[in-house]
DNA sequence: AAATCGGGGCC
DNA sequence: GGCCCAGATTT
């Protein structure tokens, strides 16, 4: 039953992919937006550098394109080449995403950098089956990265993209529907195949959702649309409608209790977070987390500055602030505390605490130093002010 | 199939 | 206050 439906819609996509990839092209070659990523590498070049592509894909998984500008000139430019890349440490590379997020893309980055040098001669792959094994590298972005930089006939299906079709057919669907995923891939495999510039259908795709085809409630700019003509959720009017949201759960509410501890030099006590869950490996002032919010702050923090061989005659908190996450509510209520030498011991040597914590190392940091390290927004508030960046 | 993994912008 | 974003990986 579910073969007939997809060949009836197949077979019904196909002629209208043939009618909207020829004019998806030519309207993204017409004037798209000025990206960093888009720069072609030299005069008279036709396609981009696959490094920059590989590293602005991974940086643009779940992330908006506004958020994406402020951090890709800075890591191309710390990390030129792929080697440079592959030959960085693991902690340089995290700083340099630090405030991006789903910071294991990072690491897959690094990953996949690695495995570009040591396995394809230092040159990113051209064909999905190889870009696909790399780390971090999935349907979507190994479809990108051969469509965008080697002009591939390759699909693409990311949440633009997504929105469009399932507009365009009028379809009334949730897009993480596991059928409605594979009727998208394979309605974009058949407008890669109806053109001779897939790279600009592609991207000319993802363009469109962007800019024009936006998700609700803003509204979309159908009278800007270059397949306005061939779309039927304009027609019935339910733009608004499609995709369906989708259902999402409560998030999870955690207590975190933070303790800034200050050397009288002004630098402050960090410890590193475990390599594995979230915010893997970042630095952090030493920090309790609880789950609720009913907890008792004043506990928590005795608790922890004795962890640490802190002494706090009387614990008050400096600075509270709510860090909301797309499945956490994290309350944060941050303690200061001078060290007098009483810490000291935590600076001569590595200090392993109960492995129930969610920190390992302890050490003293100055203030620059502690810049250049990477940290969640949270933290990097707290160690530097909500001010800095 | 469901959970995990950030963070900010927008309405 | 909810939804979304150039998704991938693990369980």
């Amino acid at each position: 039953m579910r073969g007939k439906k997809a060949s009836v819609c197949g077979g019904r996509s196909r002629k209208q992919e043939r009618e909207i990839a020829p004019l998806i092209g030519s309207w993204f070659r017409s004037g798209a937006r000025a990206l960093p990523w888009r720069v072609l590498p030299k005069v008279g070049a036709t396609r981009r550098d696959p490094y920059h592509a590989l590293v602005a894909e991974a940086m643009l998984q779940q992330t908006q394109v506004s958020r994406v500008i402020e951090k890709y000139a800075a890591f191309v430019a710390r990390f030129p080449t792929v080697l440079d890349l592959a030959r960085a440490d693991e902690q340089d590379v995290l700083a340099m995403w630090t405030g991006l997020g789903y910071y294991r893309r990072a690491q897959h980055l690094h990953a996949a950098a690695r495995t570009i040098v040591d396995d394809f001669g230092g040159c990113v792959p051209s064909d999905v089956e190889s870009l696909r094994s790399l780390k971090g590298v999935g349907r979507y972005t190994a479809g990108a990265i051969a469509s965008l930089a080697f002009d591939e006939p390759a699909p693409i299906v990311d949440g633009n993209v997504a929105r469009v079709l399932l507009r365009v057919h009028g379809k009334d669907a949730a897009s993480d529907d596991a059928d409605i995923q594979e009727w998208l891939w394979s309605t974009a495999q058949a407008l890669a195949a109806a053109t001779d510039h897939p790279g600009d259908v592609n991207e000319g795709l993802m363009e469109l959702g962007a800019t024009i085809c936006v998700p609700a409630p803003s509204r979309p700019a159908c009278e800007r649309c270059p397949i306005a003509v061939a779309c039927a959720a304009r027609a019935s009017r339910s733009q608004m409608e499609i995709p369906r949201p989708k259902t999402r759960g409560a998030r999870a509410e955690v207590t975190c209790v933070a303790l800034r501890v200050t050397r009288s030099d002004g630098a402050v006590l960090l410890v590193r977070r475990p390599a594995r869950g979230m915010w893997a490996n970042m630095w952090q002032v030493p920090t309790a987390e609880h789950a609720g919010l009913e907890v008792d702050l004043d506990a928590s923090v005795q608790q922890l500055a004795q962890s640490l061989g802190v002494h706090i005659k009387r614990s008050r908190v400096a600075e509270s602030f709510e860090f909301l996450a797309t499945h956490r509510r994290m309350m944060f209520h941050v303690f200061r505390a001078t060290d007098r030498g009483s810490a000291r011991s935590v600076v001569s040597g590595p200090r392993h605490t109960d492995c129930s914590e969610p920190q390992s190392v302890a050490r003293f940091v100055l203030l620059e130093q502690a810049a250049e390290l990477p940290m969640s927004s949270p933290q990097r508030r707290i160690v530097l002010g909500s001010e800095a960046r």
